[in-house]
DNA sequence: ATTCACTCGTGCAGTATGCAATAGTTGCAC
DNA sequence: GTGCAACTATTGCATACTGCACGAGTGAAT
């Protein structure tokens, strides 16, 4: 059995396997779950992961068209997950940033999904771990650590970006 | 490197493959976009794993609230890739099926898929390929092949269910 | 016959999405 | 400096997704 994986069964085990990883993030989200949208979320890894924006840029990295990522900010900035303030160099830009409100409703999504691998991984035998850890490489290795995905529906930032 | 692997390892290796995954599957339905929706899809992939079924039931399956399975429906029906039909035995109940339309997409999305993977596997040295089976085999069961992720927002039900 | 549970359908409200058009800003050429 | 082109944000319009609440028809149990 350790033989003779035909690149079916390998296909057929990374389904599998992005069921569980799927079912995961949608549950941390799930969980802190306070009004906040799938879509909205990407928004606030974005801006968490590479910082103050124009709000074009965050359409660009949404992978969405101007105008949604316009009205999304309208809400988020409603909520005060998001400050809007202009850029001092360019009047004709608006500078995007978290709030800490907005700061930590990624992090609290971020550790409940952290959270509920380790669960998962905690239940594995530990020489297996080794193993998963180089496997998982060797086929983020082999997809070439993809290009950004752009114009993503589902944009997996989620899972980390 | 392969006998010190803590869950932290693990957890990352995780989360670098799932974005790969996800971004197989985004590109992958966004190869076939002929108007149809990411919800739309989900609907259309229960059916054809699960056979027909009543509205509620595939409400049930998506996670999402009866009125928006209606609604939807409604829009599949009028793009002919789901037929509604009297269910003989209760008036009450409207069975759902795949026409041959909505059949056909499915498999046009899920073999883009299929290919993707495929493409990525095989650039992957063919000894380690069971050992990347070996160990996602783990971490799903690890997982419990999880409850059918009630109340998902993502459904990836896309993946396979 | 009445009551209760199940199903589907509809109205209402809020969010997401894209395309197209508008308006303010900036830089560059002339 | 005037004017044009490019960039940015915003708004209007149309459609889709989402949930909640309510209504209507059907079936079953008492």
């Amino acid at each position: 059995m350790q033989h003779k994986a035909t690149s079916e069964d390998v296909v057929t085990a990374l389904l599998s396997a992005s069921r569980v990883l799927v079912g995961v993030a949608a549950r941390s989200l799930a969980a802190v779950e306070g009004d906040v949208t799938v879509t909205q979320f990407r928004s606030l890894v974005v801006l968490a992961a590479h910082g103050p924006m124009k709000q074009g840029a965050l359409a660009g990295h949404l992978g969405v068209n101007a105008s949604t990522a316009q009205r999304m900010v309208d809400r988020l900035e409603s909520s005060d997950l998001v400050a809007r303030r202009a850029n001092p160099a360019s009047r004709r830009e608006v500078l995007l940033s978290l709030t800490a409100a907005g700061q930590e409703v990624v992090d609290r999504v971020t550790e409940s999904r952290r959270r509920e691998l380790q669960t998962i991984v905690r239940r594995m035998p530990a020489e297996q771990r080794a193993d998963v850890v180089d496997a998982l490489r060797a086929f983020a290795d082999a997809a070439h650590e993809p290009e950004p995905v752009a114009g993503t529906l589902w944009g997996w930032s989620l899972v980390g970006d």
